[in-house]
DNA sequence: AAGTACCGCAACCGCCGGAAA
DNA sequence: TTTTCCGGCGGTTGCGGTACT
């Protein structure tokens, strides 16, 4: 106020692009103690040289204790084209949908598989091969690789404008026209459930653990009170300038070195989040036996993880969410059960 | 076996809307 | 009421991996 609006993150001197484990590691560990409750302050707190919407959406898309990842079922993605051809390029509102799904994981599905699948559909004689052919006839659709994203998108982004009447910005892009919208109204009434928040109520109500929302879209919403609840309930504890020495130490090049610092969560009633860092910490090589003063460099009350070191040279993350660490409970509140 | 093309995923960018001061 | 800030969303891009020639 009164000081001009900065910009949304300075770009000098803060990392870009792959986050490293030790980020990962630091952030994880700062909004476990703190939460997120200030996605701009966080980087400078949590002493990342990130800016605050690329934390965020580190969290979001891949930090997050909730995601499922793997492969979309075949429900999600049956899901994912019917909700596509009722509300178009809303992403977030999808994802509300899907728990454990972020929009932009599912936005990319959309874009790599279902796209196709949905242009051939409707083009019955297109039946040629695939891949490059589906390709081939999909840019030919969009006039060039890259915009057949685009042109569906632009025209999403006029509807938005003229409302959000599900559906009608299926008139220009390609698939929607096909998607028979009835097929909700019938079941269930989605754009209600869509246009706000309480759809997401059983859905988040998955017993995730630390789980603080089940997509993007309730970040947004239901998320900050989840989080209240699960992640931000917790005692104001100031991190000890260790923990991140420590996390800076961890020298994601010896695992022998590995700190589970990561703030081995003390907060109350945590177990579903300590599990998870465990789970986290194992597959980044953070989780075994480490130096003795790197192993208690929490608070009181904290939980650590010493035990075997997993060597996890190559992608520890992606090794992680390979596995899926919490896929299970989510599934079982996946999307059909509100869609179908 | 090597080279090339394609695919998929993660991350970045810019804009918009809501909230707070 | 206006201005500023922040979070969120959707689109786009770049990189790494895989498949094909």
């Amino acid at each position: 106020m009164g000081r001009g609006r900065a910009p949304c993150c300075a770009k000098v001197g803060l990392n870009r692009g792959s986050w490293t484990p030790q980020e990962d590691m630091r952030l994880i560990a700062y909004i476990q103690k703190h939460g997120h409750a200030n996605w701009r302050a966080l980087p400078k707190q949590a002493g990342l040289l990130r800016c605050g919407k690329s934390c965020r959406l580190r969290w979001i898309n891949y930090l997050r204790p909730d995601l499922k990842r793997g492969n979309f079922t075949a429900d999600e993605e049956d899901t994912i084209i019917k909700l596509h051809g009722l509300l178009g390029n809303k992403w977030s509102k999808i994802a509300s949908c899907l728990p454990g799904r972020t929009d932009n994981e599912i936005k990319n599905v959309w874009n790599t598989h279902l796209k196709k699948r949905v242009s051939q559909r409707e083009k019955p004689g297109d039946t040629k091969k695939k891949g490059k052919a589906a390709d081939a006839s999909d840019d030919a659709d969009a006039h060039s690789p890259s915009s057949s994203a685009s042109s569906s998108t632009t025209t999403a982004a006029n509807n938005n404008n003229s409302g959000d009447t599900a559906g009608e910005q299926c008139g220009t892009s390609k698939e929607p026209e096909n998607v028979d919208v009835s097929f909700f109204e019938q079941d269930i009434d989605i754009s209600d459930m869509l246009v706000d928040a309480p759809t997401e109520a059983p859905l988040v109500a998955a017993p995730m653990p630390p789980s603080p929302c089940s997509s993007s879209s309730l970040t947004t919403t239901t998320c900050v009170g989840a989080v209240s609840d699960e992640l931000l309930d917790l005692p104001e504890i100031d991190i000890e300038p260790d923990i991140w020495s420590i996390i800076d130490g961890y020298g994601g090049d010896e695992p022998g070195d590995g700190d589970a610092t990561v703030p081995c969560t003390a907060s109350p009633g945590e177990e579903g989040a300590e599990w998870w860092v465990e789970n986290l910490e194992k597959e980044l090589g953070l989780w075994g036996p480490m130096d003795e003063s790197l192993a208690h460099p929490d608070p009181p009350g904290q939980v650590c993880y010493p035990g075997p070191l997993t060597e996890t040279e190559g992608d520890p993350v992606s090794t992680y969410f390979q596995s899926g660490p919490t896929a299970s409970p989510l599934q079982e509140i996946a999307s059909p059960a509100v869609l179908s």
